[in-house]
DNA sequence: ATCCCTGGGGTAAGCGCTTACCGCGATGAC
DNA sequence: GTCATCGCGGTAAGCGCTTACCCCAGGGAT
């Protein structure tokens, strides 16, 4: 019945708009990509061939040939398996709340430039790291980096021969980086524990070893805290992983071992106090009554936490932006607009460190006695 | 001082690698592909050259070559303004926690298959809707489409050119569709609901007015809900869009009409649950106690919040595994697995119900007396 | 010894675009 | 009227890979 290739149906190529139009596939990639100012009726064939064939240029020839890709790759990190928890929280590390509404962030602005996502998980710790964000970059015109994903040394490399930026790490020779204000956070914060509450003795629950963020927010609440001679706890004992199974097992482990609980306790981040709240929780300690939580991120969930979360914000969706633009001024000239961005943190204060709650007036009736159904005892 | 382009670090091409091994790419090729069996010797000198450069083939160059671009594209759907809201819930869309995980179940299985995503959102009702998902499809192997994106007409045409999978939308001719089991767990839930706990009075605050979930949670809570002899509550003062937003907005408007309230809210998803519950504390109403809300979906926050949150559970990275997996037999043979796979859901019970709370028994002392924090009145 | 395989390396033809370069007719300067 | 110029379309050379095809050396069958 019809011609050649019926079914398997092949999407049409710019030679199969020339054919439609009577032109060169030559004209049809100018008026395309608006070059040389081609005539009126040559850009209405085309346009209107186009349209009736439903073309569009593939990707790889178009990426190939322009040396531009238009793709960035962002490689978040995946927990590794004996970081992942279950129960509970079996799927809680697949909830990376943080690292989502970033690259939401990125998806945002970068579709304005006309550029996508290519966005891929990897294990640290997992051998060919390096090789698993080496193809990444050769599928994209530039890398943007969650966490500490390569060490130092590969990096280097790398960043040598495709533009890098960094998200929470530091910049380099050839890499730029984006983060919050970790030190004025954390000692806003820190002060309102000490000051505001009178709180007297403060845990660090922390995260990631190796990250930078992690270290500030460290460094800078051990300084306030013992700096209006309160008591400071940290260490082993202390020791989470920005998730919620790590604030979890950190406080079980405590109890456990009926050891003392501080008056207050900052997270690294807003997950691991969604842990620590709930474990808490679940042995009846009263928050913030007994022991007082904060987190740090101002996720979207924190203020539905029951006491609501108290938290350091931090522009999550500016960081991802910004780490997208910076990265776009890097493949555009060569240079980036900026080695180094700090954007600035704010204190929110909810009911989590022991600030009153705010309650709007009730206005309302139900539909039928409330006895009817079964209210909890 | 140094040879051609010091700076300006380009990647190393093939070609680089075949004369740093003295061979022809051809053989380079094959040992990297693993085609015709090389001599070790030839393999060991390419390995060493490609160890040496840093080689990694160019992703569009290959997929040019290859015909397979080793990318599927997902799409999206990104609140428009109008939906969005501002104040409490200003940045809420933007935390899509149920795409968000479906992506990340895509994404595990898709590594396995040497796959990755290119994620883009599009607006609905953006006029140029079909153009940015063709030009996304260009980009790509295959499409993944969250929602509804395009109208049946579009999307007859598109799925010619290339695979398609859909999620949470209807299986056609030519596209395959993935989604939870909709009316079971309605079912479980309203049954639960009217005959465990004896509402009388029950309301569905519906999602998308398009989206075939929402229709099918419709009905069933309502067949069940009437078949039982108990009141119904839907319509136009009950539209939600999926978002916590949505919810919170119907019901401050109930309220400040001063309407009777039902004794228990289904809502369309777990977002919406959200945003309701959050309404609701803010007028002083108890949940379950003189209101029960319920959500759909599962997604990790619903058991940190108070109360915890009653829902039907869908394995939500599983829907995005399968519909990758379905896509990818698609892309290699050119028929889909299967059309229409339905996954199974899961009433979880927990207090926003009416249910009782599990509580473990606590074991703990603090480090200084509780009286000298601040707590709240 | 001759011929045919066969294994494994090289040559070169694309894949579907962008763009440098060429050519041709129309226009303006003299 | 002649010649340089300009505007715009076509031709073809890549971009960096994969792979069909060719070729040659070595080995077994005859």
């Amino acid at each position: 019945m019809a011609g050649i290739r019926d079914t398997a149906n092949t999407p049409p190529t710019i030679y199969d708009v020339a054919r439609a139009a009577g032109l060169s596939i030559a004209s049809v990639s100018r008026v395309l990509n608006g070059q040389r100012n081609p005539r009126e009726e040559t850009r209405e064939r085309v346009l209107q061939a186009v349209a009736e064939l439903g073309f569009a240029p593939d990707g790889a020839a178009r990426a190939l040939s322009a040396r531009l890709k238009e793709v960035v790759g962002v490689a978040v990190r995946r927990a590794s398996l004996v970081e992942a928890g279950e129960g509970v929280f079996a799927d809680e590390d697949e909830s990376l709340q943080f690292p989502d509404m970033i690259n939401r962030g990125m998806e945002v602005v970068a579709q304005r430039r006309g550029f996508d996502l290519l966005i891929r998980s990897v294990e640290v710790g997992d051998h060919d790291t390096g090789k698993r964000i080496l193809s990444l970059a050769r599928k994209s015109d530039g890398l943007i980096l969650h966490d500490r994903l390569l060490d130092p040394a590969q990096l280097a490399r790398l960043s040598r021969q495709v533009p890098i930026v960094t998200l929470a790490g530091v910049p380099t020779e050839t890499t730029a980086n984006v983060r919050g204000d970790n030190r004025a956070g954390m000692r806003d914060l820190a002060r309102h524990l000490v000051r505001d509450h009178g709180y007297r003795t403060v845990a660090y629950l922390a995260g990631h070893a190796d990250s930078p963020d992690n270290l500030a927010r460290h460094e800078t609440l051990e300084a306030e805290v013992t700096a209006a001679g309160g008591t400071f706890l940290a260490g082993p004992d202390w020791h989470g992983n920005y998730m919620a199974v790590g604030g979890a097992r950190v406080i079980d482990k405590l109890i456990d071992a009926r050891a003392a609980l501080p008056r207050a306790i900052a997270c690294a981040n807003d997950q691991t106090a969604l842990g620590v709240m709930s474990a808490l929780a679940a042995r009846g300690i009263d928050v913030p009554g007994q022991v007082a939580v904060c987190g740090f991120d101002d996720i979207p969930v924190a203020r539905h936490l029951r006491p609501q979360l108290t938290t350091v914000r931090q522009p999550i969706q500016e960081l991802g932006a910004t780490a997208f633009e910076i990265l776009h001024s890097m493949i555009s000239n060569g240079e980036p607009a900026s080695r180094e961005v700090v954007l600035p943190t704010r204190l929110i204060l909810r009911e989590s460190c022991g600030c009153p709650p705010e309650m709007a007036p009730p206005a309302w009736r139900t539909a039928e006695p409330v006895a009817e159904g079964r209210p909890r005892p």
